[in-house]
DNA sequence: TATTGTTATACTCTATAACTATA
DNA sequence: TATAGTTATAGAGTATAACAATA
């Protein structure tokens, strides 16, 4: 009597509470954004250091589509990282009108340090749980995490649902 | 030996899994963002209604606070958000130079498809969930929920901490 | 005088459209 | 002709600073 014959209310329950805690966390989330006085790139320039991390190496047009942007946009958004630091532009070897984008180590650091930071300041909340559910959170943000990369593909989602996403 | 002896290597197990889900979806939430062709308001304006939904009638400048966003910002957004339909800015009976804000009926509905919308394509992911780990998501991020409210008290959150989460 | 909200100005991010260079 | 990337222009969000109205 787990879940398929109760109809799934446990799923919807799973789906209500993963939308208010993302909610929660758009707002909290979002108060230090962009140009914040001490954050040196944007919350989009920051989306580029994640993709590009996780995708070393990728042209300007594939960047594009990680992150739902048009190519101008992203442009310039390389034109500012590069002017940073934080990015490296080379023209690929293969093609002469593509470009092959990748962090620079500084770039690497400083996602290292923000990262490192973020954690420090999710460690207050998680040690504000009891055990038990510290481990029910764990366990429970592994299998979304996988689930969640299994059903929306990378680069392009299911095309129309990230737009309800946002 | 649940917790405290061990060094708290949970508490860090539990923060790193945090973390990269957060990141996971900051990249994938953001697909389709603001000006998206079928969205008919943007992220910071949607952080607006969400704020307005657990406040009604606060002023311009609370609503900044909440936000995290200067009060010219606030004032341009609400703008738009008015024209649109979305909010009501009536003024104060208290004192004549402050506005009371709130969700218009629109405003309010609108919230409700958009949930409706979000929960319906978290259901894809956690469907793909094992029963087990649904059930320790849904405890795990309760526990999670009640302890973020905890250590960020609302509108002002540790002063320095957010610039972080940016 | 202090506070609330608005307006002026500037920079970033976003998009579409027009453009250059390469395949 | 089709594709990769850039540039031009415009609208939205962000900030600081100067301002009007009210307390």
């Amino acid at each position: 009597m787990d879940s398929e014959a109760s109809g799934g209310e446990d799923r919807d329950a799973a789906a209500r509470a993963a939308r208010e805690v993302i909610e929660l966390l758009e707002v909290l989330w979002g108060r230090g954004r962009d140009l914040a006085s001490t954050a040196p790139v944007s919350s989009s320039q920051l989306r580029v250091l994640f993709v590009l991390d996780g995708a070393r190496g990728i042209n300007l047009r594939m960047l594009g589509e990680y992150l739902g942007s048009a190519p101008s946009s992203v442009s310039r958004m390389c034109d500012r990282l590069h002017a940073l630091g934080f990015i490296e532009r080379s023209l690929s070897s293969a093609s002469r009108r593509e470009l092959e984008l990748s962090l620079s180590s500084r770039g690497e650091s400083y996602l290292k340090e923000l990262r490192a930071r973020r954690e420090s300041a999710l460690l207050d909340a998680v040690s504000a749980m009891r055990p038990a559910e510290r481990a029910a959170l764990v366990d429970g943000l592994s299998g979304f995490h996988l689930a969640v990369e299994s059903v929306a593909p990378s680069p392009r989602p299911a095309e129309g649902r990230a737009a309800d996403l946002a």
